[in-house]
DNA sequence: AAGGAGTTTTTCAATTTTGAAAGATATAAG
DNA sequence: CTTATATCTTTCAAAATTGAAAAACTCCTT
């Protein structure tokens, strides 16, 4: 395999956690000889030295060291791959992923999804990554765009503008120094369009909602969609809407789930929810400018 | 390796992507055999058919569809590493990583941590994942137990409280329901405190901040941290302090850079602001009940 | 200072894995 | 219906990996 190993990865954590070959061999059942061989390799393979060798074990370099923190996000990441095997029951449950900014506006709109006497529970998933609807990681997911594989189906809910906002109390925008998604996990648009201008930056962020509330206190202006800039009366608009960034949320479920009572429930509810709020959306309900 | 292979595991991502052995043979560089004995091998070590197989190409299973997910988000995971080799230039940052909730309460007070004039950039990681400041994924983090290891420092900041919350114009606590944790997620005694009440459920979220704003929008009662529910005029306790859910939070880095300079600035900011807040965050600043 | 324990590195034979080639099968096109 | 194409499975020899054993080294205890 012409990529680099993730069994290696795997052992260079048990290293870097042990200190040493032995601790890692305890640990994996493979012998210290073949660890070392295979961490070797992997130094030679990526070009990086990893490891300072000692007779006493094995330290980490600072290219190790964070190398090290890497790998054990993914170590995090395949634990419910083992969890998966002691498949749980399952308790009717409807999951709902959505962007920490959609949750936000959801959440605040949620007696109309989740109602008394509902023979299923809600269970909100707010994250900023891309879950996956067609291998089942949630029901349905909110997104930027319409379904793609063939297993999907989707609906459009709404276009989306973006515009700058500013604490009303905050003062003159000109004055103002920006709050930015962090660029090294930017992925749409809306999140890197800041960097794009010429606005000194002074705080970073790894998700809408926080970008939200770092806006609200006072932190400076920080683009967000109009569904939650105008929701919020301590909000104003620090400069008219972006042009650029315009996006669409689309309702994303799996084909087979499209007419299963439950999820129907909650795909005809935010349609509606969605519909009385299209101006809200589409930036057209400005609060304060 | 007694346990499974992460890179079987990618290969299964692979067969499952594209269908069959000979794509994954294109995109892995080894050979359709090989990868069509590491896939039987798999099955028989999990005990789990993962795949329907014909001469046209390999099907998943329900299980190897419920697996493929999973697996999907350990190649997620396993991006940043093949990132680091292409480590970009540091900025200077200060990273300070924070559960949810806590962040709603640090950012509401962000004008004390961040100032005009700073050297560096603040960037919050708001996440319920506890990342790995010996490892430098952050160089701050806010933690509920003291560093453990040996080239970690801390410094405790507060005792912390909890109770439950309604939104004030929900009405009656009797007649509320709640919003909990998703149980396959809580990690806290604080997460998992309203499972092992007999209370009933409404609706679950991933996050402290998805429960305040569910709470606050009228959703039910939500158990949370009194710096949360006290600093927002719109929420009521829904009952007394949870004598059995108190947690410190404590603030944790790296024993190496609590005298780099801006990250000791930012140190000494956190610990006027809890120092300043030592009551609200104690839960004797009920601002209704 | 000597001995013991623990750790890493090297050597070599055994074991495992791999890919080339051949065979089998399904599907599409003529 | 026949032929061509694509894909998977099996066989066998070559290549790669592994672990046992021995050697080398460091640190700690007596």
């Amino acid at each position: 395999m012409k990529d680099i190993s993730w069994d290696d990865l795997r052992l260079f954590l048990l290293v870097a956690e042990t200190g040493g070959l032995s601790g890692a061999a305890r640990e994996s059942g493979l012998s210290p000889p073949t660890i070392g061989r295979r961490m070797l390799a992997l130094e030679q393979q990526t070009g990086q030295a990893l490891f300072a060798r000692s007779q006493t074990g094995y330290a980490l370099t600072k290219t190790g060291d964070a190398l090290v923190g890497k790998v054990r996000v993914m170590h995090a990441a395949a634990q419910p791959v083992h969890s998966l095997l002691d498949a749980a029951k399952e308790t009717p449950l409807v999951r709902l992923s959505a962007g920490t900014g959609t949750a936000l506006f959801l959440a605040d709109r949620f007696q109309q999804l989740s109602q008394p006497g509902d023979p299923f529970r809600l269970s909100f998933v707010t994250t900023e990554a891309v879950l996956d609807i067609a291998h089942r990681e949630v029901d349905l997911g909110i997104r930027s765009r319409p379904a793609q594989s063939g297993n999907l189906a989707s609906r459009k809910l709404a276009n989306i503008r973006f515009a700058p906002y500013r604490s009303w109390s905050a003062g003159e925008p000109e004055r103002l120094e920006w709050v930015a998604m962090d660029p090294a996990i930017a992925r749409y648009p809306a999140a890197r369009w800041v960097h794009e201008q010429s606005h000194p930056i002074r705080v970073l962020a790894n998700s809408v909602a926080t970008i939200y509330q770092l806006v609200r206190s006072g932190g400076g202006i920080g683009v967000m969609p109009c569904f939650i800039g105008d929701s919020d009366p301590g909000l104003a608009r620090a400069g008219p809407l972006i042009e650029e960034l315009r996006e669409e949320q689309h309702l994303v479920m799996h084909a087979d789930d499209r007419h299963q009572p439950n999820t129907r429930r909650v795909i005809d509810r935010l349609a509606t929810l969605y519909d009385e709020n299209r101006d809200l959306l589409a930036g057209e309900r400005a609060l304060r400018g």
